[in-house]
DNA sequence: AAGGTATATGTGGTATTTCACATATAAACA
DNA sequence: TGTTTATATGTGAAATACCACATATACCTT
């Protein structure tokens, strides 16, 4: 991927979020984007598309859920820009983790809707 | 200015490089850009526009030449984010800064046409 | 004053991006 | 099997971005 592809990437804000969530949880479903950003399902599923088509996510799909988390393989560089720029918005960080945590447990006990 | 717009400056090719020498070579002017990026003046000096309207670069006019150089005030993670991404081109930069040490020189028989 | 050089911007066309709505698929469950 | 849940994608409209061509301004030179 090229750099300029990969600044394109980040040029959205939904597409930034969903990013600096994931470098933080490590692997999330769409479900929980969804919750964090307050967004449709829709929009969500188009953006981790694009970001999978592009090389930045992975996904791990089980049962129902697809799983994403950042590609491993990624350049160096752009993993730590994704994480400079996640260690700047603390702010929002908090704010989407908070409605993750607010979540209705899983049918199985487990915490949120697919854990 | 939102993490997303800054990104956006960073989403395209030519601003992308013009950001690159002059985080490098602190200041440059739009005619040693045209050179070291083989591009036209109007779409230099158009994306120039765009940078200076977003507040990552100042002009500095002194005679017929605009000297670009980055905001200084600009946020340090974003300060940041260009050096990395400079320091990941060593190869383009090399190559661009060349095609400017080859410009014939000043009237006043300095280096470069602006200098 | 006339002509050249350096830079900026108006304008319209084309390409790209983003979104919403509808629909598709697949797994879980009753 | 039929229904619900989780996720993906086709499609067309609206917004946005990018570019080229023409033109404008300012300064410099003769």
């Amino acid at each position: 991927m090229s750099s300029t592809q990969f600044f394109k990437c980040l040029a959205d804000d939904t597409r930034l979020k969903i990013l600096m969530l994931i470098q933080h949880e490590n692997e999330l479903c769409v479900g929980e984007l969804m919750v964090a950003l307050n967004d449709s399902q829709t929009k969500i599923s188009r953006h981790l598309a694009l970001l999978r088509q592009s090389g930045l996510l992975l996904v791990r799909r089980q049962r129902q859920w697809a799983y994403y988390r950042l590609n491993p393989n990624l350049a160096l560089w752009m993993r730590d820009i994704i994480k400079l720029t996640t260690d700047h918005h603390s702010v929002f960080l908090n704010d989407a983790l908070g409605k993750i945590k607010k979540m209705p447990d899983g049918s199985d006990g487990s915490k949120n809707c697919c854990a």
